[in-house]
DNA sequence: CAGACTAAACCTACGTTGTAGGAATAGCAA
DNA sequence: TTGCTATTCCTACAACGTAGGTTTAGTCTG
């Protein structure tokens, strides 16, 4: 096997280049694309970068333009990707045999669960905008139990996007909450607890020892009910 | 007076150094900050830079270390600002002229209406975790309201918590939206509305029509009155 | 009123970033 | 063979945030 390789014995560049020979697949968009959720995963938003996403493949910076249109699409790449993992029913008769409350529970859940699988990506998929196809299954996930439960078009899909925003906020600052803050941290939230005490507001005073802590889990369970709670009102006024 | 002018007739810097002359008040960290509002209004989140806003207030990048810390607590003061535009009501006896539902109301308007006024720097309030006391002033204004009306500590914080995720989630998909979606562009959401009728999904298909559309303000209302008739009805139970 | 100190401006320079524009290499088609 | 195309790497650039230092004017202290 000729005379290239023992001597470059620390860092040397393999000087790899042109067409990959045939079966390698170096790249591709799917390779890409978990990469940089992994990255995304370990070192959060701020830290990604082309260049470092590149040193964790071995491979050139200006590599993945043939794979993924810049940057930007890549992230968009990400939010198609983790939205696509949620699952939803594909079949319109498994809305039937549950109720609405239960549909739209389940899918919130997941929806919920797959934020928090990912939970420093989640933010891509909160915040961009998302035209595309993939985000009609989970449209069609809620609208589907709305329509089957007796909601005229309009109501369904203005319930729909209360529904929506409800999650999008949830979830928003579920996964921007410092871990510390979250639970049973007792040095932080008695500190938090003890601040919020020294406000001078007396609402916030009187409910300090609830607002130091959070439970992000029943808060959102809390949160859906209350949305639940008024839409199967709705249907017989 | 002396020599240094006349021939610098195009860009050349002034080269002013050194302490400013008493009264000029070059710089201050009011004066920043607002600078740096107005540019997020005009040229959006993502094309604001220290340089940039160096070049509009005439003054070198460097300069305005001396009154916000980096850029990151420069995004926390056009927060704060916004934020603290909003104008709660400052004395509790307020909230017991007015229900529980005009409270909550009356707040939800306003801060929408503060977001709205600086759509594209709306997103720095949302996504931030604001824990400065600021931001307890809106918390205030909330609970106080739900405490007045009989809610328990625990719940009170419940029901602010999943008010806040909807005005949050709403606001995001509002301020995100594309202008052209948002109304009477009968072109794009003729497009649009197609697009979903080719999707394929049967309950997509059949709002179609409704879907093309966004009206944000009776949506934002809609949403919210479902949160509050849950509210309302917890009472009474 | 002199000397030291501080505040607020500017200047320089460094490392990083996204990506445009090519150059090289390997497979495929003619 | 002679191209053509796909996939990789290389070079380079302009823009970014900001650490570190310099300059100057006002202010405080003796």
């Amino acid at each position: 096997m000729g005379h290239d390789g023992p001597m470059s014995s620390v860092k040397a560049k393999p000087a790899r280049r042109g067409r990959p020979p045939r079966g390698s697949e170096l790249l591709s968009r799917q390779r890409v694309l978990e990469a940089a959720l992994a990255l995304v995963d370990e070192e959060g938003l701020d830290a990604i970068s082309m260049r470092k996403l590149a040193l964790r493949l071995d491979v050139d910076p200006m590599s993945f333009y043939n794979h993924v249109d810049g940057k930007d699409a890549l992230l968009d790449g990400i939010a198609e990707m983790m939205l696509s993992s949620i699952g939803f029913p594909e079949t319109v008769g498994d809305s039937e045999h549950k109720g609405l409350r239960e549909s739209m529970e389940v899918m919130a859940r997941k929806f919920r669960q797959a934020m928090l699988d990912h939970p420093r990506a989640a933010p891509v998929v909160l915040t961009r905008q998302l035209p595309s196809i993939v985000a009609l299954a989970p449209i069609e996930a809620v609208i589907g139990p709305l329509l089957a439960a007796g909601y005229p078009s309009d109501k369904a899909v203005h319930a729909l996007r209360s529904v929506l925003a409800f999650l999008i906020g949830a979830l928003m600052r579920e996964v921007g909450a410092a871990p510390t803050f979250s639970a049973s941290d007792s040095e932080a939230s008695r500190q938090r607890e003890a601040d919020l005490r020294a406000s001078g507001l007396p609402a916030v005073m009187a409910t300090a020892a609830h607002l130091a802590v959070i439970d992000h889990e029943t808060e959102f369970e809390f949160g859906l009910a209350l949305l639940l709670d008024s839409l199967d009102n709705q249907l017989r006024p």
